[in-house]
DNA sequence: TCCTCCCGCCATATT
DNA sequence: AATATGGCGGGAGGA
């Protein structure tokens, strides 16, 4: 059997963050996120209680990332103990104050929008399961698409470094252009023209072959938004990352600003594999993208409504984010695509476009992942400078706050450099 | 009934 | 080998 083996690799999108002008004193940043990196290393399993950690801060540490699935059962079980039937029911936290987007809302209260980049931004993604009481895993669902939009970006096992909504306006603006480079405001309407003859006839399968050719149509090859420099190019950026930008990208092209869920799955999945368009991937999609959306939900994005078609209602998202305005000057007047030097990196490559990589595979340099040696970061950040500083220097006056975010990448940068000592050492 | 989407198993990636 | 990440889809709460 074995239908379709998850050939993850191929992977479209993959945004990192890079660059770091300035000549700054780089030291006093780091001496500030040193304290931030330094707190904490790698937890242990949760499992306990049967050990005796004593050390004050061992102790507390492990409490805390032990934390979420222990206390959380255990509470349960004192519940049923103390409870019992309504009252239970009661007491009982519901599924929907356990939803992913409450779980968002409380992790972006712990964070201010726009945060002092001098400052300990650092977070640790133990630190907040345990606080906010939820597995790891619910975390990365929030990380993820958060890290998507460059709201925050990992600088350590375990921890990152949070933005806030610094990066946003550029992070859409950017998104945007490459939704028009992908052409998606015309797969929305062919997609659209389809489903209505379809309907017509008869709706037979979920995912209308004529996707299959929309999607190939306007596939665009993207030249290569490609910035690698410091950037993770691992080969395994797909999904919730990939998904949630390509989903943002949908609002940013299309008039009016509303998409439907079943639209951007199958545009989504069309990218990604034109072949089996099943309709257990379809589900699948589906259920990604209400994750994502909870997320961009509880930044309030977007929100949840419904168009009405012949056909029915179908849920759907309309955005409620910045408006980006659709064309822009801050990206060097008519650069290439090849060349766009974004202070964002951000990774196009559809499967196909996997093979064009190797016209971008700068001097020979290849998937190293995730922060791996000093040699290798510095090398980064030289390439980074030198596309930057061939760099159209600053955005439009828009009178936004992104002004203020070299400092914040600087310190992030910085809190690699720190990381990788401690590391190294 | 079908929208939503929580939950956590388990494959993969990193260390 | 041990951990950290995160794909994925079963199946249950809610409207």
């Amino acid at each position: 059997m074995a239908d379709d083996q998850k050939e993850n690799a191929i992977c479209p999108v993959n945004i990192r963050i890079p660059r770091s002008p300035s000549k700054h004193s780089s030291s006093m940043v780091l001496t500030e996120l040193q304290c931030a990196a330094d707190n904490l290393q790698t937890p242990t399993k949760p499992c306990d209680n049967n050990g005796d950690p004593w050390t004050p801060t061992a102790n507390l540490k492990m409490l805390i990332s032990a934390a979420s699935p222990e206390i959380r059962n255990r509470e349960r079980e004192i519940l049923e103990e103390q409870f019992s039937g309504d009252e239970l029911e009661k007491t009982m936290p519901s599924r929907k104050e356990k939803s992913l987007g409450l779980l968002c809302h409380k992790f972006l209260a712990r964070y201010p929008d726009y945060p002092n980049p001098a400052v300990n931004n650092s977070i640790c993604l133990d630190e907040v399961a345990g606080e906010l009481r939820v597995e790891r895993r619910r975390i990365y669902d929030i990380v993820n698409v958060l890290e998507s939009l460059h709201m925050v970006s990992r600088f350590a096992k375990n921890k990152y470094v949070w933005h806030g909504r610094r990066n946003l306006h550029q992070t859409f603006e950017l998104l945007r252009r490459v939704g028009e480079e992908n052409k998606y405001a015309e797969q929305i309407q062919q997609l659209k023209k389809r489903e209505q003859e379809e309907m017509d006839l008869q709706d037979e399968a979920l995912i209308p072959k004529s996707l299959v050719k929309s999607a190939e149509i306007s596939f665009v090859e993207l030249p290569g938004l490609e910035f690698r420099a410091a950037s993770v190019n691992s080969r395994k950026e797909k999904s919730l990352r990939v998904m949630s930008q390509r989903f943002v990208m949908l609002f940013l092209v299309c008039t009016p600003q509303i998409v439907s869920l079943d639209i951007a799955a199958k545009i989504l999945i069309g990218e990604d594999q034109l072949e089996d368009l099943d309709k257990s991937k379809f589900k699948t999609k589906i259920r990604r993208l209400y994750d994502i959306a909870n997320v961009l939900s509880s930044l309030n994005l977007i929100k949840k409504v419904h168009v009405t078609e012949e056909k029915g209602r179908k849920p759907a998202f309309q955005w409620t984010g910045p408006e980006t305005s659709p064309d822009q000057q801050d990206f060097a007047e008519s650069t290439p695509t090849s060349t766009l030097h974004t202070s964002i990196a951000l990774d196009l490559r559809s499967p196909k476009e996997n093979c064009a990589k190797n016209l971008f595979a700068s001097r020979g340099k290849q998937s190293f992942t995730r922060h791996q040696s000093l040699i290798k970061l510095a090398k980064s950040i030289e390439n980074d400078r030198r596309k930057i500083n061939s760099a159209p220097s600053s955005p439009v006056k828009s009178g936004d706050a992104d002004s203020c975010d070299v400092p914040s990448k600087m310190a992030q940068l910085a809190a690699i450099c720190k990381e990788q000592l401690d590391q190294t050492k």
